[in-house]
RNA sequence: GCUCAAGUGGCGGAAUUGGUAGACGCGCUGGAUUCAAAAUCCAGUUCCCUCGGGAGUGUGGGUUCGAUUCCCACCUUGAGUACCA
């Protein structure tokens, strides 16, 4: 007697991977060679929900499909164990957070063991452990030492902008600064101090220092890089971030917007993630155009600034529409232009927007506000003087923080002038314009406009550009919303940065000396002072003549320097791990030459979309940075991406209102789904109030207060021995007893019943986490039906790119078919394995050769949803053709290995061979078990399907169309007439047109 | 607002380049086995019907002998992004 042991078969089967390392990668073969990676997770304290393993089972099946095929397969896996819960834990509990995330890692690796994943182990990365970190700062150093050529789009060793400067001056230099650097000529810069050069390279570097603008999250007590934002709140918390100008480390990505935007052709990406990062670097073709900045109106040369206000457009073509000018409040100009009699008006308007946070200014959009300055700026072709106005709708940080108002073509300089009562000029052919702006493009004719007046839009475009180009005041230009990423953090979990400052400039310290380890401190809170949580490091301070640190009380500036106090962000780590798999111990470099030529890139890789416009470009930006620097041999990461689609939680809540008595009695009275619906759509006025009337505490002044919800989920708490207390039944219906017991404050609500007394809760699908507590373990699962189980359960559920809701439902489909397919090779006495040397049957290789066709596309294409229907099939059909034979089930076996791989395993064994099944090659599909067979072709009439006719499965089309015209039911049909047409479509149909 | 994706039974979802819509699974119904239950197996299951058939893939058009698939417009839902000049 020989059940489906799967508890039994996993552990032995994943003992065995363990001991025999049976999925170890080889760094040199002569095998073709593939890298399949997964997005490594973040180990945070909840563990995993099934919801983290779609990806990974998918990428492993992958994995496994391709060490079948022959390949040298790398299926790395590893930890981003830097990251801030685990430092806001330490903040709460005092735990250092190396700790906390060694306890969780483990959690992780348990977890991941369970499920049968073919990972290389022994190639585990962390992002936290200082013989990783040590790379990530060498990496930080060589952004350092390099500048951006933008004549030869790549990145140089700084050395040699030294030498150009040295020989040259840096007139000729074509390299985007953070602020606009002035000439200098190569005599200027020998006679420059050291002090004076270093501050000068700072406006070159890729990773620089500058006092930025950035968005500071008071309550985490750190700034955020723009994709850490979300709906103007932090991404982790959901505080309020306010703009603060900050000393900060820098990348220069925008050098690369380009090649990140053009780059993105070539990789086998889904669209929508590629919309996702074209958007995200948002470029834009416009032109830039200088205004000379005017006193007043009058024309007269006397009263010129000497000052131009530069802004960017994309409609260079209404040019001749500009009725105002308007200045971002942090502009650089604002002062220098503003006249006397506005001042005191300016400086007020810039003291309320400053006060505004992000999110305020976000939430005001509507409402236009402004002030003029006092200053005129002139048309560069009617020489009109413009006033210039400043507005907090011009955003600082895009283009030159400027923009010429045009109220006829954008409707925000529309929303503006009517406000502030400026003209709106029509300079659109046969288009009205009294309502609001006209935005489209579109092959609409501007009108007068001067010398473009009839031209279309393209035309008159460049023709104005020529024209500013002529004049010396605007040529065209590219600009990208792409802006530079902040890379300083006010945190403890990070990697230091292996920078010590001398006299105010930062110093690298050599790579000989790295990992510059994080120091040891008390709290990891910001200081008193309001510094980084380094700040209360001991010692924290870099002696250079012995090259260690000491103790920060030793700074003496001369000798002893202090070190930097921020750390690097989430995504330094992350950036360029899937490189150090490739060659995870190596002590001289981030990866051997070899490993990387050998490797490549990765093949593919399987992750969450969430990372569209973070990970995903971060890591691009500097694999093309290693790349330039010919430390990497590729240029792009990741070959070929999917996004899984997120596995959501079903929850159940209690939605109850708090109501208030005139006597100060609160009571909660439980909505049904009715009244909910009623007051969601704000139609309480019809809210039937009989019910609250009865109540003794009822009163004419009710105050209603908020809606409040409580979750019920059924899964959320467990009993001592895993089984879950069930609050809802599947009527959704709530167990009262159960459930007060559960939440006593659940007492304290009055429900609206139903007609069989019960309670109904609602029901919502939401992101599984454990504050929602609609969790579901992956370990209950693999207790309760096997990894296996889980592994195609999971692929079952629906496309793998789909977001979808958990539900067991159907899990006991899947683990029926693993049952059955089990029974299929144990039809002996008493269910105990048997299978025979006899050839197939003709009708049973038919099945075999159907699957392996099926699954091969399949895996081929990612949709592993439609290959888990195919085993089923193919497993009745076997079953009922009470197939035992090897020359089937031994291929079948295999088939299915890159799925189950437990069972596929124990069935090998039982099939009596040594070697682990993954060593085993793929079944190879051969069509002639098809092309014997006969297939009913359907035949219809003028579209109308009318009956099927059988013919050999090899025939050609056109001896289809002679057999199904000679065919009697045709014949018959036809009764003499003669068709004009047959069509008939090969394999398929045949269509008589008459 | 803009960009993208998706709308198919009671449910999750199948359907090659346009070719028998609803595979497979869940659920449901009936049956077999059993003292009974679990487990297993078999049959049925889009809707309507006067049992001949008719309708049907969000809605309305179009192309085609033939449309879930291609084109146009609209509706709905989801995702991303947001004063980006």
């Amino acid at each position: 007697m020989s059940n489906y042991n799967f508890n039994d078969i996993e552990k032995k089967w994943q003992e065995y991977w363990a001991k025999n390392k049976t999925f170890k990668a080889n760094n040199n073969t002569t095998e073709p060679n593939y890298y399949v990676l997964d997005m490594f997770p973040y180990p945070s304290g909840a563990g995993l929900h099934v919801g983290h393993p779609l990806g990974y089972i998918a990428s492993d099946i992958y994995a496994r499909y391709k060490r079948h095929k022959g390949f040298n397969v790398l299926h790395p896996q590893g930890y981003d164990s830097f990251g801030l819960p685990a430092e806001q834990y330490a903040i709460q509990t005092g735990q250092h957070p190396a700790k906390t995330t060694e306890v969780n890692i483990s959690r992780y690796r348990n977890q991941l063991d369970k499920i049968g994943f073919s990972f290389d182990w022994s190639r585990e990365v962390r992002t936290s452990n200082p013989d990783y970190y040590k790379w990530t700062q060498w990496i930080f150093i060589q952004l350092f030492e390099s500048w951006y050529c933008k004549t030869l789009e790549k990145a140089l060793p700084i050395s040699e902008l030294i030498n150009i400067f040295e020989e040259e001056g840096n007139i000729g230099v074509n390299a985007k600064c953070d602020k606009q650097q002035a000439e200098f000529s190569a005599k200027q810069w020998n006679d420059f101090d050291d002090e004076k050069k270093q501050r000068i390279l700072l406006n070159y570097r890729l990773a620089y220092l500058a006092e930025t603008e950035v968005n500071w999250c008071p309550k985490l007590g750190t700034v955020l890089a723009n994709d850490e934002i979300v709906n103007g709140v932090s991404e982790r918390g959901g505080y309020p971030v306010v703009r603060k100008k900050m000393m900060q480390w820098s990348m220069r990505i925008s050098n690369y917007a380009d090649r990140l935007l053009t780059d993105l052709e070539n990789l086998d990406w889904s669209e929508s993630l590629k919309d996702t990062q074209r958007n995200w670097i948002g470029k834009s073709v416009g032109a830039a155009i200088k205004f000379k900045v005017f006193l007043n109106k009058k024309d007269a040369q006397s009263n010129y600034i000497g000052a131009t206000i530069g802004v960017f457009s994309t409609r260079p073509d209404t040019i001749f529409g500009a009725s105002f000018i308007a200045l971002a409040p942090e502009h650089e100009l604002v002062q220098k232009i503003t006249t006397i009699e506005q001042r005191f008006e300016v400086a007020k308007y810039i003291e309320e927007t400053a006060k505004k946070s992000e999110r305020d200014r976000m939430a005001d959009v509507k409402n236009t506000t402004g002030v003029f300055t006092g200053a005129y700026a002139e048309h560069p072709f009617t020489k009109e003087k413009l006033p210039v106005w400043i507005a907090d709708y011009v955003l600082a940080t895009y283009g030159t923080g400027a923009v010429m108002g045009v109220p006829a073509g954008d409707q925000r300089d529309y929303d503006f002038a009517k406000k502030f009562h400026l003209p709106i000029k029509n300079i659109f052919k046969d288009i009205d314009v009294s309502e609001k702006a006209y935005e489209e493009k579109g092959n609409t004719i501007i009108a007068n406009s001067d010398f473009i007046s009839g031209m279309p839009h393209q035309k008159a475009s460049e023709k104005v550009i020529e024209a500013l180009e002529k004049l010396g005041q605007g040529k065209k230009k590219i600009n990208y919303r792409l802006r530079d990423a902040v890379f300083s953090r006010q945190r403890y979990w990070g990697e230091p940065f292996p920078v010590y400052y001398k006299h105010g400039l930062p110093q690298m310290i050599d790579l000989k000396h790295l990992p510059l380890v994080l120091p040891k401190v008390e709290k990891y809170l910001p200081t008193e002072t309001g510094k980084p949580p380094l700040g209360r490091a001991d010692n924290w301070a870099w002696d250079t003549r012995h090259n260690i640190v000491v103790n920060k009380d030793l700074i003496d500036d001369i000798t002893v320097f202090p070190l930097e106090l921020n750390t690097m962000p989430g995504w330094a780590g992350s950036s360029w791990y899937f490189f150090r798999y490739m060659d995870p111990k190596n002590t001289q470099e981030f990866a051997s030459k070899e490993a990387l030529e050998y490797w490549k890139n990765v093949d593919l890789y399987i992750g969450g979309s969430e990372h569209a416009t973070g990970h995903l470009l971060y890591s691009r930006f500097w694999t093309k940075f290693l790349f330039d620097r010919g430390f990497v041999p590729v240029n792009e990461p990741f070959k070929k991406l999917i996004n899984q689609g997120m596995i959501l939680g079903e929850s159940a809540f209690v939605y109850y209102l708090e109501l208030e008595f005139s006597n100060r009695v609160i009571l909660n009275f439980a909505l049904d789904k009715k009244t909910y619906e009623k007051l969601i759509l704000d139609e309480l006025e019809d809210f039937d109030y009989e019910i609250f009337k009865e109540h003794p505490c009822y009163d004419e002044d009710i105050n209603f207060s908020n809606l409040n919800r409580l979750s019920v989920n059924k899964d959320n708490i467990k009993k001592s021995k895993n089984v879950p207390i069930e609050f809802v039944n599947n009527s959704n219906e709530l167990d009262f007893e159960k459930a007060f017991q559960w939440e006593p404050n659940l007492k304290n609500i009055h429900y609206p019943l139903n007609s069989n007394g019960k309670y109904e809760v609602f029901r919502e699908v939401e992101k599984m986490s454990k504050s929602k507590y609609n969790v579901v373990n992956p370990d209950d699962i693999c207790e309760q039906y096997g990894a296996d189980t889980l592994r195609m359960y999971e692929m079952f559920l629906g496309p793998l790119e789909q977001a979808k809701p958990w539900s067991t439902a159907g899990i006991t489909g899947v683990h029926n078919f693993l049952k059955k397919l089990w029974r299929l090779y144990h039809t002996g006495e008493n269910g105990a394995f048997f299978v025979n040397d006899n050839p197939a049957s003709k009708e049973s290789l038919k099945t075999l050769h159907k699957t392996i066709k099926k699954v091969t596309e399949d895996i081929e294409n990612f949709s592993f949803n439609t290959s888990v229907s195919t085993f089923m099939i193919a497993v009745n059909e076997l079953t009922a053709q009470k197939c035992n034979s090897k020359e089937v089930l031994e291929p079948l076996a295999v088939l299915i290995a890159p799925y189950a791989p437990h069972i596929a395993e124990e069935l090998w064994q039982k099939l009596g061979y040594e070697q682990s099944i993954s060593t085993v090659a793929f079944p190879v599909f051969n069509n002639q078990y098809l092309v014997e067979d006969s297939k009913e072709y359907p035949v219809s009439f003028n579209g109308k399907m009318r009956f099927k006719i059988e013919l050999p499965l090899s025939l050609t089309k056109d001896e289809i169309e002679t057999a199904v015209m000679a065919h009697e039911k045709t014949q018959h049909y036809l009764q003499g007439r003669t068709p004009k047409k047959v069509i008939v479509v090969p394999g398929k149909i045949v269509n008589i047109v008459g």
